[in-house]
DNA sequence: TGTTTGTATCCTGCATGCAGAATGCGGCAT
DNA sequence: ATGCCGCATTCTGCATGCAGGATACAAACA
């Protein structure tokens, strides 16, 4: 049974890579090192360990139940974060991101409008659309659903930038605003005028200005840091 | 010989930490892991290893005699630094810098202007005095001498700022533009165009308006722009 | 009782072992 | 000669071994 003659009526393709088209790359296991960093990350910005507790690699190994390896890694990496210290006489500890949050807040502000600026350069009618689908998705929403399309809406501004450098930057400083410990529930006030700035923002990235995107944005952030500032616990 | 007797006239202090006092911290050896990182971020960021190529951690362990251990632990951070990417298939390969060169550069100047508006904040006079020492000593050097002049400089601005994060980041940044394959000479012009710069930020900061000064570093920093823009080799 | 010194345990940092997957090459069939 | 397949080698990813230094505890001394 070689070529057993070429039905050009089939169904089937029968094009070279046939095969190729048909099959998307199977989703491998990511590995295990990176794991451990992302819940080693979470946890510490989450503040589920407490900033100056020594991070033991024998104690997360076993309640992770992997070896020792991938969680040296993982450390390393946090250590590029900024999320851990090594201490002198080894080994690290968490850092208190608390300390850093006036800092922390300039340098998100900074890469975001850094972010809506080549956005607004570049930005594609889609993404505009995609932004505008997140806004009227945040109309009807709970407040804790708000956060999230909040949290996506910027992000989105910061795809549309480009850089997926940018993004993951960006996402990083933003999560660590997203502990607990600094949301604040704000009043209805706030919502909208946090509602009204996306809409500007996007108004102003449709132009594809980046002095009025930037001009956006800031006032839109600029409501983020009085209420963090505010901070009032719920 | 207990206690021989009590001279108080000895030239020698008695108190409980005697020793404490006299003593600083031994200088404790850096972890080889760090040491590699550094040397294989050099490497990549410097462009002796070539964009694409895969980083075998064989290979770079061989290569600086120490076992396979640390170079995971250095190529973990690189990962976290964009430096390398993951391959689907396993291993890493050195990320392109080149492709992201635009990108970088207005994220580096979105620190640096976070930097400058945070010290014209908090600068203090005695940095404000080595940001002025800085600029006389560049008067007076050789091109190569200026190039690092002018780096310190900028470094010495975001640690005015307070924020070591900050520093690092910043540094990380400016490394990718150290790269031979951007340096361009500059014309004499164009050199004393960055010294004027160099002198209306310190004037800037010296008045602790971040408007002003932002508006400064924008100006200086719009140079150098234009200079890698216009690429000319030397 | 408070301090100090000796000692046992723990932990880190690096090296190496090992299984499985990917890569490259030679042989085979067409 | 060309294309394909199977096999050997290489490399990664994780686990574990091991030595040296840090930490903690307890006995001994003042």
């Amino acid at each position: 049974m070689k070529k057993s003659g070429r039905i050009k009526s089939s169904i089937y393709p029968r094009s070279r890579d046939a095969v190729g088209k048909a099959l998307a790359p199977v989703t491998r296991p990511q590995r295990v090192a990176d794991q451990v960093y992302r819940h080693l990350r979470r946890a510490i910005v989450g503040g589920k360990i407490a900033p100056g507790t020594r991070l033991r690699e024998v104690e997360a190994a076993a309640a992770l139940k992997v070896s020792r390896t991938p969680v040296r890694e993982a450390i390393s990496r946090l250590i590029g974060d900024w999320l851990v210290r090594e201490l002198p006489t080894g080994g690290v500890e968490v850092l208190d991101i608390g300390d850093e949050l006036t800092d922390i807040f300039h340098i998100r502000e900074a890469l975001e409008i850094c972010a809506v600026r080549l956005a607004a350069m570049r930005i594609t009618p889609e993404q505009v659309e995609e932004l505008e689908y997140l806004i009227e998705s945040a109309e009807s929403s709970t407040f804790k659903e708000r956060v999230r399309l909040n949290q996506r809406f910027h992000l989105a501004i910061a795809e549309a930038s480009g850089s997926a450098r940018l993004v993951e930057m960006i996402s990083s400083f933003r999560e660590y605003y997203l502990n607990p410990r600094w949301i604040t529930r704000g009043d209805r006030k706030m919502v909208e005028r946090a509602i009204h700035g996306h809409r500007q923002i996007v108004a102003a990235l449709r132009s594809h200005s980046p002095d009025r995107s930037e001009k956006a944005l800031r006032q839109h952030l600029k409501i983020g840091w009085i209420s963090m500032t505010n901070d009032q616990d719920d």
